[in-house]
DNA sequence: GATGAATGAGGATTCATTCAT
DNA sequence: AATGAATGAATCCTCATTCAT
C-alpha cells in the first residue's frame, strides 16, 4: 500500500493568502460595517478556514485596522506620483487628481475604505489617526501649494482654496458619499461633476451652448 | 444595607419619555454605530427599563428609524424659513444657510445623525431614501435657484454651481465628517472655513493684510 | 355644567367577569399550553385589564388549576346523574354514558381539559391528583359496578371489564386524543365508534348487511 | 484556588455526540413541554456547550422535531416485525403486541414521547402528522387484519375491532397516560392490565377461583 | 375595584475566539 | 501551518408581575 502522499494542493505563497483575506475582509466589512461583518463570511470568502485567520492577524480588530492600512497604501503611491510634478500648471494636476480619484477610488473598491473609516473612524482613533497622517495631510499641503500657484497666475478665482484646499477635495468626498448613499436612487455623473467642479475653481462659465 | 428600589418614576408625559428615549438613542447609536450599540445602554442612559423601550419602539430597527427620522425633523423646518424667502441676495441666503448648519447642526447632536446616516445607510436603504427624498431632494433645488439668481447677478463666480448645487454643500458635508474623525487632531475653524468657502462661491479674493 | 357622571358601564357582577377570565383562561390555555399561554391574551379576550387578572387570582399557575377545577365540575355533575339511577340496564347506562361524553365533553371546550390535563398534568401535580380524585376515583368504580351486573346479567362478553373498568373508559380517552392530533388527517366518526366499543363490549357481532 | 477549566472534550464520534443531545432534550421536553424546557439544561445534561446545540440543530424546533422522530424510529422498527408474521395466531400477535409495547415503550423513555406528542402535538402539526403517517396508519390496517382473522376463526368476540381496531389499542393509550399521570396516586398493574383486555378481546371470562 | 404603563429576570440565539487534531 | 468543532459571553426580546393612578 505504499503510496506517495496525494499531490497536495500547490503551496500557497503566505503572502498571498494574506492579501487573499484582507481582499475578503475589505469586501464584508464594508457590506455589513465592522460590528455586523462576520469572520465566517470572510474566511468562506478567502477561502480558508475560520482559525486560519488567527495566523494572520491578532483579533477581528487587528483584522480590520490592516484592512484599511493595506488599502489606503496604493493611495498613497498616486498621492506621490502628484507629488513628484508639482510644476505643471494646476489646469493639468487637478485634471490628473480627478482623474486617479475617479478611476483608482470611485472605480474601484477603495471608494469603500474611505466609507468604512467615516463610518468606523470614531470608534477606531487609531485607523482615523492612521488616515490622517499618511493621506489627508500629506494631500492637502499639495493642493495647497497648487492653489497658490494658481492664484498667483490667476487661474483660481479665489485665493480661498489655498488656505483651504478642503474646498477642492469636498466635492471628491461628496461623490464618495453620494455614491453609497443615493446611487440607486439619483446617480451622479461624477465626470461631469467633477469638471464642473473644475470650472468653479477657476472661476469659469461653460460658453453658452 | 437592603436599600429599597428607586421609587417607580411618577406619571412622566408619554411624549416626553419618548423623546428622553430617542435623545439616548441618538448619542448611543453615534457613539457605537447600530449594531455595536446596546439597547441595554440607551434605557439607562434615558432612565427607563429595557422593557420599556419596546413600548415606544417595535424594535431596534424600529427605534433606530425613528432616531434619524425625529432628528431630521428640525432640519426640514429650518429648510422651510430658507425657502419661504428666496428674493434675498445670494450673499444673505448663503450666511443663513451656513450660520443655521452651524448652529443648528454642528453645534448640536444633529451632526451625530448625519454621520450616523452615511455610516448606516447603506445597511437601512429606507432610511437613506427618507433622507433623501426629505433633506437632499428638498435642499439642491433651493441652492441650485439661489446659485442661477447669483450668477445672474455676478455674484457667484461660475454658473456650475447652479448645475451642481452639491458643490455648495459638499463643504459642509466635509466640516462635518471632519470634525466628527479628526477634530482631535486638528480642529476645523468652521466659521473661517465656511467664510472661506463663501469667497470662493464669489470668486472673490481677500485683501491683502 | 352640573352634569350627572356619565352613566358608568352596568356593574359586572364580580362572579360573572370571574367567569369570563376561566372561559378566556381555558381557550388560552389549551390552544397554546400552559407555558406559551400569554396573560395578555387571557386579558384581552375576557375583556380586562391584565392587571385585574391578579385581583382574581393569585397568578398564572393558581389561574390554571383553578381552570381545570372549574370546568371539571360540570364533569362531576353529570356522573352524579348516572351515579344516582344504578338500576337499570347495563345498555342504557353505556348509551346514557356515550351519549353524555359525546355532548357535554367532545361537543364543548370540556374536552380541551382533558387534553391540557394529559399534557401540563406531569407538572402539576395537584391537578393530576385533583382529576384522580374527583373523577377517575368516582366513574370507574361506577363502571365496574355496571360491568359486574352486565356480567352476571350475560350482558358483558368478558368480566374483565369489571376487574379494569379502564378498558370501558379507555375508548373515550383515544377519542378526545384522536380528535385533538388526527382530526384534520383523518376525523373520527365518534358516533359509530362508541357504537362499536358498545358492540365490542356486549360481545355482539353486526348483522351482515 | 484557580482550576483550570475542564479539558475539551476529547474527539467524540460526532453521531454519538447527537445522541446524547437527543437522549437529554427528550428527557428534558418530556419533563418540562416544549416552552418550558430550557436549552441551557438540555446542553448540560448532554455535556456539551449550548452552542454545540446549534452546531447539530437548528434551532429548539428542529431539536424538537429531531426528537420525536428519532424516537418514533425503533418503534417501527418493531412494528415491521410484527408485519412480518401476519400469519399467527391472534392470541400469539397481541401478546407480541403487549410484549413490545410493554417492553420497548412503558419500560423505556419512549413512552415520554408518546406523551410529548399528546401534549404538543396540536402546536406541531408536523409532528402529529408525522406520528400518524409514520405509526398510526401503519399499525391500524396491522390489527385490523389481525382482528378479521380472529373474528373468522371465533377468536374475537366482536367484529366491532375489525372496524375500529383503535379499540384495541385504546387500553395502550390508557396505559401510557395513566402511567404519566396517576401513576404515583395508583399504579397499573399493567401486565394484568393488557391481559384482560386480552381476554376482553377474546369474550373469555376468567375462571372462577 | 380596575387599569395598563413600567419593570427586569429569564432564555434563545449568535459569533469571536480557542485548541485538539 | 491549517483546520473547524466546540465554547460561552454577550445581547435582543418577551412576558409575568407590580403599583401609581
Amino acid at each position: 500500500m505504499a503510496q506517495s502522499k496525494p499531490p497536495r494542493a500547490r503551496k500557497i505563497e503566505p503572502a498571498a493568502r494574506k492579501q487573499a483575506i484582507l481582499d475578503a475582509a475589505l469586501t464584508v466589512f464594508s457590506e455589513h460595517g465592522f460590528e455586523a461583518a462576520r469572520l465566517d463570511d470572510i474566511a468562506v470568502r478567502a477561502g480558508v478556514a475560520k482559525g486560519t485567520l488567527y495566523l494572520y492577524f491578532d483579533d477581528k480588530e487587528g483584522l480590520f485596522e490592516e484592512v484599511v492600512r493595506s488599502a489606503v497604501n496604493p493611495i498613497l503611491e498616486r498621492l506621490s506620483v502628484l507629488a513628484a510634478a508639482p510644476d505643471i500648471s494646476a489646469d493639468k494636476t487637478l485634471a490628473a487628481l480627478f482623474s486617479i480619484f475617479q478611476k483608482e477610488i470611485l472605480g474601484t473598491k477603495r471608494k469603500l475604505v474611505i466609507r468604512l473609516i467615516i463610518a468606523e473612524g470614531p470608534r477606531f482613533p487609531r485607523i482615523a489617526e492612521f488616515y490622517y497622517r499618511n493621506v489627508v495631510a500629506r494631500i492637502l499641503p499639495l493642493l495647497a501649494e497648487v492653489a497658490e500657484r494658481a492664484v498667483g497666475r490667476g487661474e483660481f478665482s479665489s485665493d480661498a482654496y489655498a488656505r483651504y484646499p478642503q474646498l477642492i477635495a469636498a466635492p471628491l468626498l461628496l461623490a464618495v458619499v453620494w455614491d453609497s448613499l443615493f446611487a440607486s436612487i439619483r446617480p451622479l455623473d461624477v465626470e461631469d461633476f467633477f469638471h464642473a467642479h473644475h470650472q468653479a475653481l477657476a472661476g469659469q462659465t461653460r460658453a453658452a451652448p
